[in-house]
DNA sequence: CCGACGCTTCGTCCGCGGCCGAAGCGTTCG
DNA sequence: CGAACGCTTCGGCCGCGGACGAAGCGTCGG
């Protein structure tokens, strides 16, 4: 028998047991979801999402912060919660899509839900149809190369995102992946992540093209975004309607 | 303000609750690890490492397998139990980047843990310095292009990985990824995942360039396993050296 | 300077869920 | 066919941890 020692914790098996306890409770899941929007929260707004009352909030963004998950920043007497870092983003995304892909939760998708389908923001890049339709423009155009789940800024692509004042660092060595895909759970297909999906968001946000839906992570396409995303990136209405 | 209706739960907030929640309970973490070495184990093999008797073993592969989490097989008297899905293993991989790069867990480097820093599977492909330094040498001879975050093929690989009887799938367009990257948590950098990255682990098996350790995850480098790696990939034993 | 507000700490309650021993069911072997 | 084995089901114990109300601390507003 191959029996060594007695049972003890594989390496590092506990370390994530811990993680995913303090993600597995209903309360944090929300927290943490509501933070996938990408921007920093009050305790009380997070009180809200969460759904239940401040000193309990309190306590479990007590544990967040100490496990390294949230990161704390005091204006008065507000106090702003937001995700430590993109690595957080990336794990609650990849429970999303085996969430999604499990046995069919009873999951009545409601208006808002609908919204969300459309067009949301997933930590700081753009998800839904609208993020996949991105995606799918700018893979058609040689932009960026999309093989399987793979990503890769071409120099074609670079010049174009460049002529529309996306400022993307060469290659800044960092840690931050340049261009990844993220699998997005609604259209169970990859959209763009990495520095230049979170470029993409917040440039269509400057130019006004979306805005964010208050408590949520959706966002709406306005009229000059409909637009905009029409004669730049060749995305028709047709193509973000939600059937 | 913009409250609308009650705190009602963000769509499928509730749902990553549950996965999180199911791996969340260090039992159950162990299992998962335990599988993440990609071979079916039985459930008696899994009540070892997890570390509970049968009964409370048996309790928790029920709920995971329920949830989808895992897929059971019997044969004979014995049930093995595998993951379900490669989403499963990327989704503990995230945690598991979240949990190393978390707040310094006291996590003293055993004599196993070191073998598992040398070479170790992950899930269905090679991880630690063996697969890190595999990704390396395969970028550096321009056979995949590893920029940042993103993994690709080229043409010059395919056919380099051909010559080894790799047959990689021209394009399958099938849910697997071809080729991406996986962020190692004891060398905190990237190696080769995906379909290719599972052909690069089955042929160093059936080679026998490297053998499995018995209950562990780690895979210990054999004689001619040494000289082919340093042959054909080009990796110096120095280069997996322990420091 | 006082009251309203935002957030946290403290104390308490209580229910969910993990754990085990004993028993039950199916399979394999002598 | 009976005994050993692998795994699951059942029943009961117990402790962890999430929930809230009340009170405490710091900040902003008149």
């Amino acid at each position: 028998m191959g029996m060594t020692s007695a049972p003890f914790p594989i390496a590092s098996a506990n370390g994530i047991a811990t993680i995913a306890a303090l993600i597995g409770d209903p309360a944090r899941a929300n927290i943490l979801s509501a933070l996938m929007g990408g921007q920093a929260l009050t305790a009380g707004e997070l009180s809200w999402h969460a759904g239940v009352g401040a000193p309990t909030t309190s306590g479990h963004l007590a544990k967040l912060s100490e496990a390294g998950l949230l990161a704390v920043e005091r204006q008065g007497r507000h106090r702003y919660y937001r995700l430590a870092s993109p690595d957080i983003a990336q794990a609650m995304e990849s429970l999303m899509a085996v969430a999604a892909a499990g046995p069919r939760r009873h999951r009545p998708p409601g208006p808002k839900d609908e919204a969300m389908r459309t067009a949301r923001t997933c930590y700081d890049h753009l998800a839904g149809r609208l993020g996949t339709r991105l995606a799918d423009r700018l893979n058609e155009r040689g932009f960026v190369i999309l093989d399987d789940g793979s990503a890769q800024v071409t120099k074609d692509g670079r010049d174009f995102l460049g002529g529309l004042g996306l400022a993307i660092p060469e290659t800044g060595e960092q840690r931050r992946p340049l261009c990844r895909v993220c699998l997005d759970w609604s259209e169970r297909r990859f959209h763009l992540a990495g520095r230049l999906g979170a470029a993409l968001l917040t440039c269509s946000l400057e130019r006004g093209w979306i805005v964010r839906v208050p408590d949520s992570r959706a966002v709406a396409i306005t009229e000059v975004g409909s637009k905009g995303f029409a004669t730049v990136f060749g995305i028709t209405p047709e193509q973000l309607a939600p059937k």
